[in-house]
DNA sequence: TGTACATCAGTGAACGCGCGTTCACTGATGTAC
DNA sequence: TGTACATCAGTGAACGCGCGTTCACTGATGTAC
């Protein structure tokens, strides 16, 4: 049966939105154009109508996954005025991602980003760093309000914030769900925040 | 010209490190049993006489790395009785190891640790849960010993000490070697440490 | 000590599968007159 | 309002490359007598 039109707009959008989404089962080589394809409900050879290659294909993955990180920094920014609790909530959210929408784990530390061309590697590392300096600053403002103790460095401080979640969300995807990611966040929270926040 | 035969036995190893080896530069995908074989110095065929097939190898590679992760954990132990120094050097070591010999990242976050066969997943799951043990039988004598606070929990905390390496392995990775993963782990260690640490 | 045979590691050609990509086509939708 | 043509998304067959794996072989090493 012949697919219904649309336009190459609509179509790269649901195409990369497919990809992503196989992604949360199989690393990028296993995401096939033909699986892709059987997704949206066209023949793998339409994909080349809407991207060059399957390499086109990834960047505009990538560019969904970093739009879906730095929305969330935007968000808890906009929530509340605490960085403590802004902090509390990206770690909240970054969680429900990892959990539900999106292979963080699998495109941040997929094969691309540690050995595909440079021009991509340096395009996720600079990903990951905005994520981070949106995360620094946040810390930085907490520190001007001195609710964050003021011998800290924002840039380590936001690395180390990531590895809260990080070695959780991996025992996570790798225990297939089994890995209580909640309980592990939940606990490096209460023992970070209480390390980093002024005393009263 | 013809390769000099070598028994079975030292083949295997020869073998295995061989493709640890050239996991420093790409993914198990990549490693090509071809490349493994130019490596070793033999032809591709051959190293079916040695292995059953791709996948056993990589059984040996996983082996070899967690042998490695072990071995860091009893050495330090050796080295000095105080669990923050020997939490300390773990944590040097595993640097070490990330950025000399051995490709931890590539190994333990693959794509055969997020979506391999249930059995290979279990594997390496296992290993990451023996090293987190190894870590968190440390803290517990630390809190014997009234070296880190009675109010940590050893298990979550192991997975933090992790999480203080993970994402600067991952940023050294990425960015080529170029993001400073010493000074990073440094200031991460310093921080954790002052967290931990019962207050003399 | 030498000879004959068994054992086993190393070789090279060939096969086959998965999968990304190409290409000439079909048919639907939009637009000019 | 209807017709003719241009445009562009969707199709299916075919190609080619990379790579794991097989297999019948060669030749070196070890062992029995």
């Amino acid at each position: 049966m012949r697919a219904v039109k649309a336009s190459t707009g609509i179509r790269q959008d649901q195409i990369a939105k497919a990809a992503l989404d196989l992604m949360l089962r199989h690393d990028w080589k296993k995401v096939s154009i033909a699986a892709v394809a059987r997704k949206v409900g066209v023949v793998p050879s339409d994909i080349y109508r809407h991207y060059q290659n399957k390499d086109a294909m990834l960047d505009a993955v990538l560019d969904l996954v970093g739009e879906r990180l730095l929305e969330n920094v935007r968000a808890v920014r906009q929530e509340t005025d605490d960085a403590l609790e802004r902090l509390h909530r990206l770690l909240a959210r970054h969680v429900q991602l990892v959990r539900g929408e999106i292979p963080i784990p699998r495109v941040l530390f997929s094969e691309e980003a540690f050995a595909g061309s440079p021009p991509r590697r340096r395009r996720i590392y600079r990903l990951f760093k905005e994520y981070l300096s949106g995360i620094a600053e946040i810390m930085r403002e907490g520190k001007k309000r001195k609710r964050i103790r003021p011998n800290l460095e924002p840039d380590s401080l936001a690395v180390m914030f990531l590895g809260l979640v990080q070695p959780a969300a991996i025992l996570w995807v790798m225990s297939g769900g089994q890995f209580d990611i909640e309980r592990q966040t939940d606990t490096a929270w209460g023992f970070f925040n209480q390390a980093i926040q002024v005393n009263q």
